[in-house]
RNA sequence: CGCGGGGUGGAGCAGUUGGUAGCUCGUCGGGCUCAUAACCCGAAGGUCGUUGGUUCAAGUCCUUCCCCCGCAA
């Protein structure tokens, strides 16, 4: 089958990636411009692009959708089917029609609930049990087409966003190359979404970061690992930022909120349940990431020391 | 050349106005203890990222390059 794929970041590259080793005839990535970024502001391919350029499939990065360029490069490959996985743009209707079985979206989550950019990190920061990764029939709203195939994955009380975005990234391909399959053999039944259970899951900012250890130990502890690795929560000790990378909740141990009550291997810091989080990993603005314990051999933690 | 922090014994940090390096942990040996990740005694281990220079003398000043990290995108 000739298909488009369009993605961006590295959770695509798996999807992306199945379609290759599927012997699906890939003729055409989409993948986002070039962007300056990091340190220097180096130029940097889409870990997407990387991937296309490895395999030698012809790569296109239109600034825009709607231009009509765009519609007309995908209407000279001529594919049968367009797939994308975290592309990054809001198609118009005239993309996704184009190819003859249209377009099928792979989505990081159980719709409807977490329609939108960020559907992993907000499960994690929400706290939920389980995920899971959902493939579509793409119409022109934000993951809003209908559902074909659906599957589930359980949210591990310390799981961070980073290991759910590896293991949904892993899911997605297997969901995709088993969407790509039924299609063929004409077994899909596509599903309308109910909207009233639906729920977006925005963009993370880095106004999420700041800590608020006055909140339960449990708030506390979602927001560390679902906004790990990035942006990654922050407190602010000695005056200077520490972003904290890992944690677990501490049940046993009761100290104001912020407040450290005990730093030997791990740091624990109450928080506003009477409970505490442990901290197990954390950075010093300029330093590296590090474990707590070694934090603790050059940082002397006084008693009374807090983190706010 | 977007802004900024940093590269010191295995790990994490100190090191003032330049005079051959120190702390905590770890490691090794010994001791104490019913026992211990506790405590005591002792030991090993560093060309102070790299290049060149200034100086009687540089981890500490200037220079080249490499690497790491924070911010911002």
């Amino acid at each position: 089958m000739k298909i488009v794929f369009m993605g961006t970041p590295e959770f695509s590259v798996p999807c992306l990636e199945r379609l290759v080793l599927d012997g699906e005839e890939v003729v055409g990535v989409f993948t986002q411009p070039d962007k300056p970024k990091g340190r220097g502001y180096a130029l940097s391919f889409s870990p997407v692009k990387e991937f296309a350029v490895k395999h030698n499939i012809p790569v296109f990065q239109p600034k825009s959708m709607r231009d009509g360029e765009a519609l007309k490069i995908i209407k000279s490959l001529a594919p049968d089917l367009s797939i994308v996985v975290a592309y990054g743009k809001i198609l118009p209707a005239e993309i996704l029609t184009a190819p003859k079985y249209n377009s099928i979206n792979i989505h990081a989550s159980l719709l409807p609930a977490y329609r939108g950019a960020a559907p992993i990190q907000r499960a994690v920061l929400n706290g939920e049990k389980k995920s899971g990764v959902t493939s579509m029939i793409m119409d022109e709203g934000i993951d809003t087409g209908d559902m074909l195939l659906k599957s589930e994955i359980e949210i591990g009380e310390n799981m961070t966003s980073g290991e759910l975005h590896d293991k949904l990234s892993l899911l997605g391909a297997e969901v995709l190359s088993q969407t790509v399959s039924k299609l063929k053999a004409g077994e899909l039944n596509p599903i309308k979404q109910d909207d009233a259970l639906s729920s977006y899951a925005p963009m993370l900012t880095k106004e999420l970061c700041p800590i608020d250890f006055t909140r339960p130990a449990r708030e506390v502890h979602n927001k560390i690992r679902g906004l790990s690795p990035w942006p990654v929560a922050t407190a602010v000790f000695n005056g200077k930022k520490v972003k904290i990378h890992s944690s677990v909740i501490n049940d046993k141990l009761c100290a104001d909120a912020g407040v450290v009550a005990k730093a030997d291997n791990v740091i624990t810091v109450g928080c506003g349940d009477n409970k505490c989080i442990d901290i197990l990993e954390l950075q010093l603005e300029g330093k590296k990431r590090m474990s707590a314990a070694d934090f603790l051999l050059g940082h002397k933690i006084e008693k009374g020391a807090y983190f706010e």
